[in-house]
RNA sequence: GGGGGAUUAGCUCAGUUGGCUAGAGCGUUUGGCUGGCAGCCAAAAGGUCAUCGGUUCGACUCCGAUAUUCUCCA
């Protein structure tokens, strides 16, 4: 069976017990502080599990893409190593929100596997939560035991603890005990050997995992107790991965047909061969795993950058780099070109891969070009570390620094001092890595209280479309402990005109008003989890109380402006620019606006001249805001609304539309565009390859802006007395500026040689040198320039001269390098004891020295004394 | 968000404990030679040593801040 179609039934599947079949969400998450990416199938129903939103329906299936590059049994630097983990996977999954539990749970799975896919049920073993005797002093899931007793015989039932079967989605939130379906895929001989129930969960690559049941209900609150959900829901995950391998009767996932175009193009555009030596095998295996990783995120909307998700992303594209360029020596962009067989072996199941196709290919590219650079320069470092290395064991703090420093991976600093016959320290690395470690914890560290809940939220809390200020009350609030913030209170309202930061636009500001005059700050608002959290320093008196939540409406309206000059922007790109221009991020506050967009060339001033032109006409044809707020997607769509990649979108959509631009959008706007007054471009630059970053101002800024300029004008054209032509005056003054330099040059040379011939004249002789103390009227750099000169043609010359500088005193002594050597004397030793007399001191070298004093009176002692230096 | 590094000629980079009138290669310009593959020889131009402030007799060099950028960790 292909995979196309392995995908498709167990989807038909589902929908035919009344699931409702959901689109993917996409892998980089936005709107969750504690994830940077998808990891699980459950994380886009999260605020369904914790309550915070009710479902629209209680039967869901879908198939997800995730990416783990951390937690059990997953780490990056392990992917490739064997046949069956992965950074990015499919995760098929059917959902139950307070609908159906174990039974239905249970069943559904045994039938798909047995009956629609066909599976053996000699293959299979069963794992059921065992209990724990620790503080949470659960029990054995008798009821899901019973329900797999009357399916399965019971040697095929495995108890499992609570590492294996107990699911917590993190230290916090909704968990419970799972049950999981494990396949044996060995030879006859081998199970002859080993029994199947002894390999579960013992990381054998053939008797593997493939679906998790996860029984969700219990809450784990801050404190680490348990208390029972409400409601009770089911979680299921079965890798897409492993289940083809299942089905198609591969021992490998990487020998199905999820993998196999991409390992062919690996091996064309590498000329290694596939199945040759392990080595090569697993870069291969690095490569085709980590294209697709990097691919998808790309699509989503996260490039590679030094931060965050973005940092991931770059990590997991280097490890690619670096295992082609180590195993399959591989010196130079390749991966990129991998991108075309990707896209068409899944760009039918996931069209943002076609559609994004050479921007994946222009990012990957750079991205290794620019890698590829950085272990040029690290092999050039590492090659200077060997030769100051005495002995054979390389310093580890001199390889973490080379790490840490410079980027240079430790695996390969390692591997080519092997090959050299030196060995690392690698306690010593370790212990750098850690400290590194700590440090930054430490910075990071955000302890949350647990809820205090009052009351419940409406189920649509925000009224901000429509309202700045509107009374409330406090439903819920906890206290939060940043190193960064210090101690902040986060509080829910059951209502709230504030918005969160969502979209690019920030949260908003203002402050909550209490009926005896109380004002407590709101310093920013964000959504968690579709909760919207008011961060503020303090709480109020009367937590009971009715409050007045308002907004800061001057920020408000500004960030407005430019949130709607943004979409007026976007619509300019695609007009000058063309459609291949699509919104790769925003970034939208009171003070400016932030946007970058894919497009392939530096825009020409004439280009930009257009785009603000575009933008300030919408402006000046007074459009107003026209509003939908409870479209279907597929409406939106169809009104010609664009959608952004790597959004996600709820069941209804609010579409925002003024003339002809439309674009699906949650955040807040003018309610004409006039309110814009003007838009005004900053600056054009590149974020990455294939993306440009426009920034831009609009209103009060603008009218700043100008006054700004226009009195720096003023100013400009006052002091040139010139209100006419100030370009002219200033090209005439540069003019003038340059040919008196000239002319100064001329006269200082002239002066310079007159002063010159004159001390040349001056010049007596002392024991058969050269010699000559005076005093002078230039500064440090021009006594230099003199003694240089004086000293050029004489290899007999003693100097000293001396000047008076703003009040300071000022000796400088030259010795010709000949003389310095013949009578071994030292212009230091001079200038530091004659500097006695100035009060003073200094050095140099041997042939020349300064120094400098207090006292312009002791320049004449100092300068008698010289001679004492030749006596 | 935290740590470390970098910023010197158009480009790629040297510059040792503070004192070299700041250098190299490539590129540019000019002249000469030369039937080729990065032609050869000679000469020249090109620098606010990122910016601002401090320490010092003296800062490319040390210290602090800012900007830009690379990198590791979260």
């Amino acid at each position: 069976m292909k995979s196309q179609e392995i995908r498709s039934k167990y989807l038909e599947f589902f929908q035919s017990k009344s699931h409702e079949i959901v689109a993917s969400a996409p892998m980089v998450i936005k709107d969750d502080p504690t994830l940077m990416f998808t990891n699980a199938g459950m994380n886009q129903f999260k605020e369904y599990f914790l309550g915070n939103t009710v479902p629209k329906h209680n039967r869901v299936t879908d198939t997800q893409k995730c990416l783990r590059v951390s937690g059990k049994h997953n780490d990056l630097e392990e992917v490739g190593m064997d046949t069956y983990h992965h950074t990015m996977f499919e995760m098929l999954g059917n959902w139950s929100f307070g609908d159906y539990f174990k039974t239905e749970a249970i069943h559904f799975a045994w039938e798909l596997l047995t009956e629609v896919f066909k599976v053996k049920k000699d293959l299979l073993y069963v794992s059921v939560f065992e209990g724990s005797s620790d503080n949470d002093n659960l029990g054995l899931d008798q009821e899901a035991y019973d329900l797999w007793k009357e399916i399965v015989p019971e040697e095929r039932i495995i108890y499992g603890d609570k590492k294996d079967n107990f699911w917590e989605m993190g230290d916090q939130g909704p968990c419970g005990p799972c049950s999981e379906i494990h396949v044996d895929l060995r030879t006859e001989e081998e199970k002859a050997a080993v029994p199947g129930r002894d390999l579960v969960n013992a990381d054998h690559p053939q008797v593997v995992e493939i679906w998790n049941l996860v029984f969700m209900e219990f809450n784990r609150k801050a404190d680490g107790s348990l208390e029972k959900l409400p409601a009770q829901h089911v979680d299921t995950g079965m890798g897409f991965e492993r289940l083809c391998m299942v089905l198609q009767d591969k021992k490998s996932n990487y020998d199905t047909d999820v993998f196999t175009p991409l390992i062919s193009s690996i091996e064309k555009v590498t000329s290694s061969t596939y199945g040759e030596s392990e080595k090569t095998d697993i870069a291969i295996r690095v490569v085709a795993d980590h294209i697709r990783a990097v691919a998808f995120s790309i699509a989503d909307g996260q490039l590679p950058s030094n931060t965050g998700a973005g940092y991931v992303i770059r990590r997991i594209l280097r490890r690619a780099i670096r295992y082609g360029f180590t195993f399959l020596n591989i010196k130079e962009p390749f991966i990129y070109k991998l991108v075309a067989t990707l896209s068409n072996q899944m760009g039918e199941a996931f069209p943002e891969l076609k559609s994004q196709k050479s921007l994946i290919e222009n990012v990957i590219r750079e991205e290794e070009q620019s890698f590829l650079r950085t272990l040029d320069q690290g092999l050039i470092l590492l090659e200077k570390i060997i030769d100051e290395t005495e002995g054979e064991v390389v310093s580890g703090k001199k390889a973490f620094e080379l790490f840490d420093t410079f980027g240079f991976p430790i695996d390969l600093t390692a591997l080519i001092l092997r090959e050299r016959g030196y060995s690392l320290d690698e306690n010593e690395f370790n212990a750098e890595l850690k400290q590194q470690k700590d440090r930054s914890r430490a910075a990071s560290v955000v302890t949350a209280g647990d809820w205090t809940v009052r009351g419940k939220e409406d189920v649509n809390p925000f009224v901000g479309y429509d309202l700045v200020e509107s009374p409330v009350e406090i439903t819920r609030y906890r206290k939060v402990d940043s190193k960064k913030d210090g101690q902040l209170f986060q509080i829910v309202l059951n209502k709230t005109p504030f918005y969160p930061e969502g979209g690019g636009q920030v949260g908003d500001k203002g402050f909550l008003l209490s009926l005896d005059a109380e004002k407590i700050g709101v310093i920013d608002t964000k959504k968690e989890n579709n909760l919207i959290i008011h961060f503020t320093k303090t709480l109020p008196k009367d937590l009971s109380g009715l409050l007045m939540a308002k907004v800061d409406t001057t920020k408000r309206r500004r960030t407005e402006a430019n949130h709607t000059a943004t979409h007026l922007l976007h619509q300019a790109l695609r007009h000058v620019l063309g459609i291949h221009v699509e919104q790769k991020g925003s970034m939208v506050n009171h003070d400016h606006l932030r946007f970058d967009f894919s497009h392939f060339s530096k825009l020409t001033s004439e280009e930009l001249t257009k785009v603000e032109h575009f933008v300030n006409s919408r402006i000046q044809e007074q459009i107003k805001l026209n509003e939908q707020r409870d479209l279907t997607y597929d409406e939106a769509i169809g009104q010609g609304a664009i959608a952004l990649f790597g959004e996600k979108y709820g069941d209804s959509v609010r579409a925002i539309k003024f003339g002809n631009s439309m674009e699906l959008c949650g955040g807040t706007h003018v309610n004409n565009t006039a309110e814009i007054w003007y838009f005004k471009i900053t600056s054009e630059g590149a974020v990455a390859a294939g993306i440009r970053r426009i920034e831009a101002i609009t209103g009060d800024a603008v009218k700043r802006y100008f006054t700004e300029q226009t009195s720096v004008l003023s100013e400009i054209s006052a002091e040139l007395k010139n209100t006419n032509n100030p370009i002219k005056a200033i090209q005439n003054i540069q003019e003038e500026n340059a040919n008196l330099k000239k002319q100064l040059d001329v006269l200082l040379r002239e002066k310079a040689k007159d002063l010159k011939g004159e001390l040349q004249k001056e010049i007596t002789e002392i024991n058969g040198i050269s010699f000559l103390a005076k005093k002078v009227d230039l500064d440090a750099g021009g006594i230099k320039d003199l003694a240089f000169q004086l000293g050029e043609n004489n290899d007999n010359l003693f100097l000293l001269l001396g000047a008076e500088n703003d009040g300071k005193a000022l000796l400088s002594c030259f010795i010709s390098k000949e003389l310095v050597k013949q009578k071994n004397l030292d212009a230091g030793k001079v200038v530091r004891e004659l500097g006695k007399y100035i009060q003073g001191g200094g050095g140099g070298q041997a042939f020349f020295a300064t120094a400098g004093g207090k006292n312009p009176q002791g320049i004449a002692e100092a300068l008698e004394n010289a001679k004492s230096f030749l006596e």
